[in-house]
RNA sequence: GCGCCGCUAGCUCAACUGGUUAGAGCAACAGACUCUUAAUCUGUAGGUUCAGGGUUCGAGUCCCUGGCGGCGUACCA
């Protein structure tokens, strides 16, 4: 429905913003144009002229037949100059507004495209041309018209009717800079997504990349499950979780930290091949690659084994990156990564051998571990295993060097509960991790399934928690249950999916790629204190 | 947690060594303009300089405390 004709609303603005005020001391020599100086007050005003006019501001909905890509799309090699016959409804948010005499050009933004609003006279009246004049950028409408080109070759719409479909009360950023405060773009998201090219364009590449790994794995006969947020046991991986209560049940709970011991229990439930891509949540440092609630992927397959995996995360890199690049190579930072597979296998022993030049391997005494690390010059606790010796060294020394795709395969026993031992050596696991511009992407292994040397494992991480470390995880007895049951040879693997995004939307801070990242609460808003 | 930096109009930014009434562009408001597109032109209005305290004749600027954020670092997958 147009505006109506008879009380364009800006006409009742000013009367309404002031009607019941004492005329200021300056009115009488003041000029007309003084108006009031908040502008949400001046659009209120607007709202209010347009009811007390028996136009609804807000109006119930809108048929649309048309987006600006359709339109583009139909009539991309349009002439100059060109009016056509081909009639369109159209809806989306006022970006810009242009007068230019009895014409008034603006553009349009709809879901992915932009598209210009040519109104005149002719085409619209001079009453309802002028109601249009007192539409504000921000506002929704929906269009009614005729698809044309201007003089200059313009792609626009020859208005006919235009319908306020929601007032914006407040004003939008500046047109060319758009919104540039940090903090300000992550609390109002948006904001950020209608005036920021940038933010779009990542939430997009987070979209096509979450839709990838699923057609991936989905092709693959993998089923798509959700298990439990709220969990008594803690586990999965190792991190400090958060604590939240149940009324009814007057029962504390923790947020998941990981997905995968629901997952292995549908393992042995009989699917065999399952994955979740869901939230967990680590009770730790906020920083450029963490945020308190991420987003993993984790994939099960029975009859697998950590080979097979490998081949399953190259699988879902590629399709990943093909979903949102013209190409396998990115741009992170200054550096170029090529993500081309077969991505080279080596063994965390022998990448500390190439780039740290020493060798360690957690079947050596713990006393010659200590050893070395004392050379290279690293601390180590007292607790720590000839294992843990071995990838502190990893971690700090040669994943910083790891700037190209590289599987590390092969890790100590002593940090992996949840991993299956060597078949060739008892005091590795079938583990690896791949890592990509310095960050791990994935982390995968053939799983434990002997439920004996399980419970061992999970007393051993229960020891340390009474010890002190809050990051270790509980026994989880029920799980144990579900292995004497029986869970075939799987092979399992985690992928960290904002770090993905990260890596191919080329943003080096994670609160760039999650639409709304965790931040303290903006002081008079409300909520928990 | 620690260190450094930032916070000025709705938005993007100025304001010298502490010195007149805190400026500009965009947005807003009034007007001109029938093919603009960061439209242009004329005019008008718009400020708790993050908050509180202090030093000073005088504070956006210096000091203290607090708030929020960014980056780095530590812890941490």
């Amino acid at each position: 429905m147009p505006h109506d004709d008879a009380s364009p609303p800006g006409e009742a603005a000013e009367p309404t913003a002031r009607a019941g005020d004492a005329p200021a001391p300056y009115a009488t020599d003041a000029p007309d144009n003084t108006e009031p100086a908040d502008l949400r007050a001046q659009r209120v005003a607007k709202v209010e002229a347009m009811r007390a006019a028996g136009t609804d501001p807000y109006p119930v909905r809108f048929d649309r037949t048309h987006t600006a890509t359709e339109i583009r799309f139909a009539h991309a090699d349009l002439a100059p100059g060109t009016e056509t016959d081909t009639s369109v409804h159209i809806a989306g948010r006022l970006l810009t507004l242009r007068r230019q005499g009895k014409l008034s050009f603006a553009t349009l933004q709809d879901r992915d495209d932009t598209i210009q609003l040519f109104v005149s006279d002719d085409s619209l009246g001079e009453e309802r041309h002028r109601a249009f004049d007192e539409l504000d950028r921000g506002d929704w409408v929906g269009v009614a018209g005729t698809v044309m080109t201007t003089r200059r070759g313009e792609l626009s719409v020859k208005v006919e009717e235009c319908t306020l479909l929601a007032k914006a009360l407040r004003p939008l950023p500046d047109k060319w800079h758009g919104l540039a405060d940090v903090d300000t773009r992550y609390r109002q998201r948006y904001v950020d997504l209608v005036v920021n090219e940038e933010a779009r364009r990542v939430a997009h590449v987070r979209i096509e990349i979450l839709a990838a790994l699923r057609r991936h794995l989905l092709e693959r006969g993998f089923k798509e499950i959700e298990g439990p947020v709220l969990q008594s046991i803690q586990g999965g991986a190792t991190a400090r979780p958060f604590v939240t209560h149940h009324n009814a049940l007057d029962l504390d709970l923790y947020l998941r930290i990981a997905l995968e011991l629901h997952l292995k229990r549908l393992i042995v439930g009989g699917f065999d091949r399952v994955f979740e891509v869901g939230r967990v949540f680590r009770n730790e440092g906020i920083d450029t690659t963490h945020n308190p609630e991420f987003t993993m992927l984790e994939a099960y397959q029975a009859f697998a084994d950590y080979h097979d995996m490998m081949d399953l995360v190259e699988g879902l890199v590629v399709a990943s990156a093909r979903a949102v690049l013209p190409d396998l190579t990115v741009r992170y930072g200054d550096l170029e990564v090529d993500l081309t597979p077969p991505y080279p296998r080596a063994t965390m022993v022998e990448l500390i051998k190439r780039h740290a030049g020493v060798d360690l391997h957690p079947a050596m005494p713990v006393e010659a571990a200590r050893a070395v690390l004392d050379r290279l010059e690293r601390g180590y606790a007292p607790e720590w295993g000839a294992g843990r010796c071995t990838v502190e060294v990893f971690d700090e020394l040669v994943e910083p060097q790891l700037l190209q795709p590289t599987f590390v395969v092969d890790y100590p026993r002593e940090v992996s509960p949840l991993a299956r031992a060597h078949r060739d050596d008892p005091t590795l696991v079938e583990r690896f991790e791949l890592i990509v511009a310095r960050r791990e992407l994935a982390n995968a292994y053939s799983e434990l399934n002997d439920p004996v040397e399980q419970l061992e494992r999970f007393e051993a991480e229960a020891a340390a928690k009474a010890g002190g470390d809050a990051e270790a995880g509980d026994v989880d007895l029920d799980y144990v249950r579900a292995l004497e049951y029986g869970m075939p040879p799987t092979g399992g693997l985690g992928i960290g999916v904002d770090r993905l995004v990260m890596l191919l939307a080329g943003t080096p801070s994670v609160r760039e790629v999650i639409l709304f990242p965790t931040l303290r609460p903006e002081p008079g808003m409300g909520g928990l204190t």
